[in-house]
Parts: structure tokens; C-alpha cells; sequence
DNA sequence: TATTTAATTTAGATTTATCTAAACCTATTT
DNA sequence: AAATAGGTTTAGATAAATCTAAATTAAATA
């Protein structure tokens, strides 16, 4: 396996979470993403294209092809499992982890992350309940919803949260919404959609809309 | 405290291991330490004047002043606990942990490294038995002798191995000789320089010149 | 279909880290 | 003191990654 350079790294890490199924990502989605100017988006994707990680045409938009998709797979393996470690290991909280890791992803030694999954004893999901790339680049399809889309009575596992700012960290630990815990909504309110749900057995209470836009769970 | 990009760093760091005490390094020596050109090495000495962390006229060669040493005893520090890391928690073999840890310790996040530093138990050496500067800095001044110093039937402890080889890994699990164990010389023979000396509970065997000039022992 | 707008690309410049080759010092030897 | 040999620095180039500003293209609108 080749090497790549941090910015290459964090070009095609951004490309495979921008492109999503079967669309392309364009130039100034890029460029936003990575807080870069445009102009520089177009230098790298030739140079990638150049690397045949992508399909690129002028003005056509961009893709991972194959090759490409597995250096993503691996760059976020290291990632995820690095967030792991700094959850589990060093006792960061969910909001520090992410930042951390993305100077440690760019660490490429094969051995060093096979050797540090093993340690971590194979974890499956990161601590935003992120499924972790195997060896061999698999990962698991997670079967992810939004809780506003979970149909009422339907019990799920809280799996992720999209945002990873400190302050919803503070309101999920208060409400004690944790990764892992079953949930069920119960009622929903049209006028403002805030929701009543249950959370593992505590007793069922409302989340604003803002909030639940922000959980993620596992339908099964 | 301020960043420095990784090619500052490993001059800094190749400047720290190569001034000792009180002598200045040469642009040569820098040059070759660090497989690069002396034009190169000169470049970066400017840079590195001009941020203030070392003391150099043109010709007279150059020496880190304080602010220097503390960002070289930071890398030191970061390379010296992922060592520790990489070989305890992840169970690499003591010739793997260096190139490995000249990575990481490019990661510079003050709280990343304090915590590691906590999960690890506050180790004071490295696998090689050098000597891990604290959270300010301070480093143990270890009274590290070669063997060939130690006086005949003095007691003393191997502390560190100056060569990484795989090669001399190898002896050295072989003879059982491993950081930390008690050593005594018995016997020393002028014609080839060999030496009997005893290890732990072993028998009285010999040593090689060679390979008693790489030996480290903390004689207290 | 011609025009306009917005996105994209190109051209040319900048910064960092490196290099080669030439110029320049320092110190030793004659 | 002059010559010379080595080490060191300067000058000028190169490659990577970025930028601004100008040119170009694609798509939407009139």
C-alpha cells in the first residue's frame, strides 16, 4: 500500500464522507468542507485522479473509484480506532476525541493499528458509535435513522450523534442519552415536532427538535 | 507553547542528542545525522535563530539555547512514552518501537501526551532504559556508564542499549541479557578485550568487545 | 437560441523544505 | 605570510500545497 501525504489524506477522507451513495461531490462542496479555496480542490483531484484514486472529468464533479475508496476505509479505520483508544484508554470525553485523532489518523504503520485494534480488543464501533473498518477494509452497512424518523412504539439502540460539540455532550450526559441505551418514542408534537421518549427505564420526557435532529439510532 | 513543524523538530531533537554537555554541533554533523544536505542544515539554523531557540553565527556552528532544550525535551518526551506504549500495552519488540514512535511523536497535543503518561503509570524510562523528561521537562540525569567502564566485581544494573539493531536484539534475548537485571564484570582479557561477566542468577560467561561497547549499566 | 449567472478551472504568485553548484570563510600547513 | 583543504554559506532551482484573480464552461433564464 502507497503512501499519501496528510493533505492528500484529509482530501480523500472528506471526498468519501461528501459522496454518499451514488452522487458526486462537487469542487465548492469540497473547498467548503475542507475550509480551502476552490481553485485548490482542482489542483488536488487531478493530482488524485493522476494517482487513479478518483474518476474525475473537468466540470463533472468528482468520485472515489475502487483503489481510492479503500485508502478512505483505511484512513477512517485508523481514525476510529484512535477515538477509541483515547475514549477507553485516556478517559477523553466524546467531544475531544475527534479532534485528537485527526492529527493521529495520518500515523500510517499497518502494524501499529492492527497491533492497537488487538489491544483495544476489536472494537466494532467508535465512541460515537461509528462502525470501525476491519483489517481488510470491511465495515459494517450501519442501518442508521434519525430518531424523528423512527416510527412511534419501535424500540432501537441509540448508535450515534451527529453533532460533537460540548455542549450537547452536557445535555446528552444530563438527560443521560448514552450510546448503547434503548430508546422508544413515544408521542410526537407537530407544533413544535419536539417528542417524548423513553430512554433504557427511566421515565419517558421530552427532547426538542433540535436535539433529536441530532440522534441517531439503530433500527434493527 | 508554540508548534513546530516536523522538520523543525527533528533538527531540534537531532541537535539536542548530538550537543551534549558542553560542546557546539557543526553543520556537517547535523547534515549527517539527519541524511540531509549542509545547505539544508543551514537554511533551517536561520529559522530556527530566528524563532529564538538556538544560539548560532555564521561558522561557529550552534547549541539550543533554554527555550531550545525545553521544546527538545518535549519531543523527548512524546517519543519516549509512545515507546513505552508501543512496547508494554501493544507488545512490540524492542528494535520496532523507534520508527514507529519517530511518528507519533510529531503529535503534539499537551493533553493527549499527559493522559498517555497517566494510563501508562508515569514510567521513567523507555524501553531502552532512557530516561522519560516529565510534564515540565524535567528529565532524570542518568548516571549511565558503558560496561567496559565498570570497575571488576562492582555491582551494577543494565539500564540501556545504544544500538537498535534487530541483530543485536537477538544476542541479547539470547544471553537473557534484559534492562534491569543485575550485572557484574569478573573478568576482563586485554589480547581481544572480551569480558566474563555474570547476569542475574546466570553463570559467569563472555561478552565480545562489540558487543560490550553498546551495553549500558546505571551503576549508582 | 442568446444571455446571464454561478461554478469551475487556469495562470501566476507565495511559502516551506529541500537540492546542487558556486562562492566564501577558517584553520592548518608550507 | 601565502597557499590550500575542508567546512560552511549563498544563490538559484525544484516540488508540494496553497492562494488570488482572471478566464472559461455549464446550466438556467429570458
Amino acid at each position: 500500500m502507497l503512501n499519501y501525504s496528510t493533505s492528500e489524506e484529509n482530501y480523500i477522507k472528506a471526498i468519501f464522507h461528501l459522496q454518499k451513495q451514488d452522487g458526486t461531490v462537487t469542487t465548492n462542496e469540497l473547498a467548503n468542507e475542507l475550509k480551502t479555496k476552490p481553485a485548490s480542490v482542482t489542483d488536488m483531484m487531478k493530482k488524485l485522479k493522476a494517482k487513479k484514486l478518483l474518476n474525475y472529468q473537468p466540470y463533472q464533479g468528482f468520485r472515489l473509484n475502487n483503489d481510492g475508496t479503500k485508502v478512505a476505509l483505511g484512513i477512517i479505520r485508523r481514525h476510529r480506532l484512535w477515538e477509541y483508544f483515547l475514549a477507553e484508554k485516556l478517559k477523553f470525553t466524546w467531544d475531544e476525541v475527534h479532534e485528537v485523532a485527526e492529527d493521529l489518523e495520518h500515523v500510517s504503520n499497518k502494524k501499529l493499528i492492527d497491533k492497537l485494534d488487538e489491544f483495544l480488543g476489536f472494537p466494532r464501533t467508535d465512541p460515537h458509535g461509528d462502525p470501525i473498518p476491519d483489517a481488510n477494509g470491511k465495515i459494517e452497512i450501519s442501518r442508521k435513522i434519525c430518531i424523528t424518523e423512527l416510527p412511534l412504539h419501535t424500540v432501537a439502540i441509540v448508535s450515534s450523534v451527529s453533532d460533537q460539540s460540548s455542549e450537547i455532550l452536557e445535555l446528552l450526559e444530563h438527560k443521560k442519552i448514552t450510546i448503547g441505551t434503548k430508546v422508544e418514542v413515544k408521542k410526537k408534537f407537530d407544533f413544535d415536532k419536539s417528542m417524548e421518549i423513553r430512554i433504557g427505564r427511566q421515565p419517558v420526557f421530552t427532547i426538542s427538535d433540535r436535539l433529536a435532529q441530532n440522534i441517531f439510532v439503530q433500527s434493527n
